[in-house]
DNA sequence: CCATGTTATGTAAACGTTTACAATTAACAT
DNA sequence: ATGTTAATTGTAAACGTTTACATAACATGG
């Protein structure tokens, strides 16, 4: 079972055993049969826990997401994968949902070796839920480790600048979204924002305000509406908006996912798509283009952005500095058919 | 940094402290005092490498799965999660999108300690790949070791039999789904399946042939067509299916991801949803409520799953015998407007 | 104040690797 | 042969915990 039964087996001492395992290379032909024949009858498989524990890191990287279920992280999540496995890691997932874990308790993990890094997806809170075990490690920071987290697709409270990060131009995608409503010819433009607290989205409705600023158009009392970052929320949100007297023509959504929450809702009240009511979208999930008409939205390169993310973690796990900055990503309006003049 | 220096700091042996961490009521309170300050102190954090080595554990359960981004496993990690939380797990996900991973890779990570256990969401092959650096858990079973896997919501092959599952009477749900379009008086039923390798649905395409037997309907030459179980495979199995001189009045996809793509095929072609074709999905995930029109359905308790699932294997690793089988979880048919009796 | 039982603490071994260093062997030129 | 160097193997310590066992401290009742 261990790798001492191998040694007696083969004859050979322990390390002789470890180095066949870690670099055949260094042993010679006649003693790496004799291992490998031992090895095959004795069924041995090296014991991981010993191994990692030995050599001080788990090849465990914890990705923080919102939800498992969004479309969008999978693309991200699969980029990550891909350098994942090159480099010889695994992947924890961790979803934030309800729970209102801070950002200590993950940068814990990297201290208390349950994870070599983290990759942080989702906003999270950049300081501790009280009544935590006594451990700080952002305080923890004046020794002068940081642990290595990396950003992905996410807008960074001034509390976790210190950390470098990989996503698209938000402001400035989203002002291209909202851009192309106005140059369509719609006035009356209303934004479905997540949630007050959610750094995703507020990137966004900055670039959205910036558009209508731009164009000199007023964004009317109850114009911009939280949709919780869900269907059902987009589409209690969308209900504020069509009882509106100064109704929108147009509806930018933070996401995609709330954009079908939205295009559903306005279709439950007999409206038409774009012929009605213009929706935008952000994202470009998969099923942005079943969407019925196709939505029109911002693409962001998901893969992309995971595999960046994960070879920045990568080097920062190695040990070299990867600086604070933000990698930033093109992204890309999508024209589908959710999207039209407006009637008047 | 280690249980040493917080001994030394405190002025009690390293079993002390370590005794504070794991069974506080067994140390004195005046002892619990002065520890818990040399452990502020000295910021220790508990190194979960070493801990997890000398237990012989690692609190990491693996769950492999086709796909990430499937809103329908995105319920059943949530119910996971649930469980593995409060029983104080971690989760490993690993996807198998193109990758051909064998059980037998999966089974290794717990011979050699990587995970405790395993949850195969996932078709898998059960046969390992060949060239696999020698290890052959499935024939290392001899030993009388199983590792603790479960299966969820997957029909199993006879070779993984030896292992529980949770999920679905597939076949009872097919066959469910398909007598409803029978019912509505559809004769000229097809069936998009997902691949010819897939175990997910060939249980259910035999449910679905079944139903066409029992009302003496034919399955015509073409009626059955494989649409990979994505969006595009889908479309293009509709494609073939609209094609067909025996076009089918409704449609049973295996998937509502699927259904999605079918659905979209279908508007393109310009026809009308469920005037000119009637299409039932499976699995009521998230997406299939905000379909245009919304989706009729199996619904699949997804969460549930994830709990059963995840509870079985806490048992299975804590040493129990769970047996090998299959636990049934109930579905239901959502009846939504995507189904209606044939025009003609 | 002693005997006794209970509770708290210390000592030291163990878990299965990796790896620095020492020791051996092989290779080769003299 | 003999020395010199390089390649291979062995010895043993170390990694940071947990835990069985031994010991010490304390409390209780006589």
């Amino acid at each position: 079972m261990s790798i001492k039964q191998v040694a007696k087996e083969a004859g050979v001492s322990i390390a002789t055993v470890s180095r066949y395992l870690n670099s055949p290379e260094h042993v010679r032909e006649k003693t790496r049969l004799k291992v490998q024949e031992a090895i095959d009858k004795t069924g041995f498989s090296r014991n991981a826990l010993a191994r990692n524990f030995r050599r001080g890191k788990t090849s465990l990287v914890m990705v923080v997401l919102s939800a498992v279920g969004d479309p969008f992280f999978s693309g991200v999540m699969r980029g990550i994968w891909r350098v994942a496995r090159r480099e010889g890691y695994s992947i924890l997932i961790s979803e934030t949902q309800f729970n209102t874990t801070g950002f200590n308790e993950y940068a814990d993990m990297v201290f208390s070796k349950q994870a070599d890094g983290i990759i942080l997806l989702a906003s999270i809170s950049p300081f501790m839920r009280d009544g935590g075990a006594g451990s700080s490690a952002l305080e923890r920071r004046a020794d002068g480790t940081v642990p290595p987290v990396v950003i992905g697709c996410e807008t960074v409270t001034p509390e976790l600048s210190h950390f470098p990060s990989v996503r698209v131009d938000n402001i400035g995608a989203a002002r291209e979204a909202a851009g192309h409503l106005i140059d369509l010819g719609h006035k009356r433009i209303a934004f479905i924002s997540g949630a007050h607290d959610s750094l995703l989205t507020s990137d966004r409705e900055r670039g959205y305000r910036a558009a209508m600023e731009d164009a000199g158009l007023p964004v009317a009392e109850g114009w911009v509406q939280e949709g919780q970052l869900s269907i059902d929320g987009a589409r209690r949100a969308t209900r504020e908006l069509l009882a509106l007297e100064s109704r929108p023509s147009a509806i930018f959504c933070a996401t995609d996912e709330m954009a079908l929450g939205a295009m559903h809702e306005i279709r439950a009240h007999g409206l038409e798509i774009p012929g009605d009511i213009s929706i935008i979208g952000f994202d470009d999930m998969r099923y942005a283009a079943t969407a019925s008409p196709p939505l029109t939205t911002i693409a962001q390169p998901a893969e992309e952005i995971g595999e960046h993310t994960m070879e920045r973690l990568c080097r920062a796990m190695r040990g070299d500095d990867i600086g604070a900055e933000p990698e930033v990503v093109p992204h890309r309006l999508v024209l589908r058919s959710s999207t039209a003049p407006p009637r008047e």
